[in-house]
DNA sequence: ACAGTTGTTGAGATGAGGTCTCACTTGACC
DNA sequence: GGTCAAGTGAGACCTCATCTCAACAACTGT
């Protein structure tokens, strides 16, 4: 769960896809490396005032685009981000405190791909969140 | 995908929760029921210029609350509801046309119970959710 | 190292979507 | 019909996010 689980040098990627290098985007993308929770977009704005705040929503759209970062709403309807360790993952998200963690589960993917031919129309993708409460949550709450 | 496939009477459901039946309550439901396959908040409004935008959203919590609907956020960011003809289902969202259906599947379920035992912390619920191309969409794009 | 080109940025305006406030109205019950 | 709390509507307000546009800075070729 720490930074050097990401795929390894992010900035590199960016720069791979044609994006420049700049000052303000190392500074945004360095923060969410240490940030492997998940994080919101005011988050990060508190967090790096001297970068903007279109800039901070760019570059999270930035991170979209490129594929390495994914979005999820909450069940509160707020909005949180995550830098994604693995392509095609999905999320437990903690009801008490936010934290979001990836799931991946070859057989949930495997009746997926089955149910596609139940379906009435073609199937393009699918989501999957589940509400939890982490480990931690049950742990301090005694 | 008929109005009558809804629960019937939902007016009463509302009764029995101890709510008073109004107008606007009354022009909301019967608008919705007019609309199987998801609705925007907007869109009421717009379409009962008589109730206050105010009570649209109300009466939509409203619904939410006491259960009869669910609460969908596209994968645009926007939100849509849609009244729930079952308690527990999933969704196939066309990434066309924005219809919602809903989607059923035991397999599906029994599978996601399982990974309860996987998963460190407690399993809440879960949202599954399908982005597809309609047979409506497909069709009409020849 | 340097200037040109062009992608990127920041401040603030703007927009979408939704909630809050509060005086007024209305439905439910006697 | 009278009472009164629940519900309503108009519009202010809030949050989150995007847009605008002049200024800036990162790559490019030299």
């Amino acid at each position: 769960m720490v930074a050097s689980q990401f795929r390894p040098d992010l900035m590199s990627v960016i720069e791979d896809m044609g994006y420049r290098i700049t000052q303000p985007r190392r500074d945004v993308v360095k923060l969410l490396e240490t940030k492997p929770d998940g994080f919101g977009a005011e988050e990060i704005n508190a967090a790096l005032p001297e970068v903007g705040r279109a800039t901070v929503y760019r570059t999270i759209r930035l991170l979209l685009d490129i594929g390495v970062s994914c979005k999820l709403v909450m069940r509160d309807g707020s909005t949180k981000y995550s830098l994604a360790r693995v392509e095609h993952h999905h999320h437990l998200v903690c009801v008490r405190c936010g934290t979001v963690e990836e799931f991946l589960d070859s057989t949930i993917e495997r009746l997926v791909r089955a149910i596609g031919a139940e379906v009435s129309g073609e199937i393009l993708g699918h989501r999957i969140e589940f509400d939890i409460i982490c480990k931690t949550c049950l742990d301090s709450a005694n």
